[in-house]
DNA sequence: ATTCCGACATGATGGATATCATATGGGGTT
DNA sequence: AACCCCATATGATATCCATCATGTCGGAAT
């Protein structure tokens, strides 16, 4: 996720940045798509409500994701974008968006190139989550990334599906 | 994941197409990328080799998908390419690739449109493995999806990362 | 120093689901 | 018609993990 960060960067460059408290919705559903997002800080979900009055969660975007980037290409959101944690979020106007890459080929073959990565990190994470057992996700995700930094054992089980009391009882039956 | 399909089409338009039985390999770990590769019908395998003997699947690629387009802004594999069921791929010089990009910028916002779509779609996908429940996954993915087609609830088991038995208990459920 | 907070750690328990088994029914095939 | 395959369906059992609870430790703030 982090790596496409540097493209969007390039295209963002010299937007203005807004900030949205906790709770507040930067889009709705059905609303025209004027703008594109970038989150700087923060975090914000895209939120589908659903028939039983919860939502639905499409995704989190936090530092250095785009929001909502599929909805560039069509006329009204399908989701809400609601501010989980206070926000800063970067705005450009849709047809800014287009005409960058429309005027600047090599910026289009760098997202192309960050969306290829992107695509393929996320398929490795799905074949991660369709695994039964703590262990097996594990080995897995270490044997992709390597031990992760001091204190992040907590977001690895975020990442991998588990809950952290599982994750550090995995990692207790291994170290005896 | 479908909808990429068109776009990959106009790129391999005219590409040679081989044939490749179960069991053969594409590409190795640490090949030069020379090719890219997209499959017609089959099922491809990207896998990693894990420590223990056994293989960590990366990701399965079925009618319509490319294989390790992220490869193509490298220099070598990462991860062997195995058939899973008898495949038919056709095959187009990575120079090619990118001249086309390069040349045809249609093509290039084509695909951006396409990735995005997909990265979407992945992360939808990846938030329903997140959750705990048979229900709530069933249930996220019939708001998003609709019923399937008849014949199809076995796929939705696939999908959604459950056996399908515990898909039909839940749906026996629902009906009752 | 003391307080506070968050990561790390582990035990007990209930519940959900995978797995194995078995059965049925419809669509093709010979 | 007899056969086979596969999706559908459901029961019994074992396993795994989420959850709740509780405790320790180290670092940051006061």
């Amino acid at each position: 996720m982090i790596s496409i960060m540097s493209e969007w960067q390039a295209i963002f460059d010299g937007a203005p940045v807004t900030t949205f408290d906790t709770g507040a919705a930067i889009f709705r559903r059905e609303d025209p798509v004027r703008s594109m997002y970038l989150v700087r800080s923060g975090s914000v979900a895209l939120e589908r409500p659903l028939a039983d009055g919860t939502a639905l969660a499409l995704s989190v975007a936090r530092s250095g994701m785009a929001l909502a980037e599929a909805s560039l290409f069509a006329d009204t959101y399908h989701c809400d974008a609601v501010v989980r944690e206070t926000a800063e979020v970067s705005i450009l106007p849709k047809a800014v968006f287009h005409a960058t890459l429309r005027d600047r080929p090599e910026i289009a073959l760098g997202l192309i190139e960050a969306y290829a990565h992107t695509v393929q990190a996320q398929r490795t994470r799905i074949e991660i989550l369709r695994m039964r057992k703590v262990s097996s996700r594990l080995d897995a995700w270490l044997d992709l990334n390597g031990p992760p930094p001091e204190g992040h054992w907590k977001s690895v089980a975020e990442v991998i599906g588990v809950s952290p009391p599982a994750l550090y009882r995995e990692l207790a039956k291994r170290r005896s």
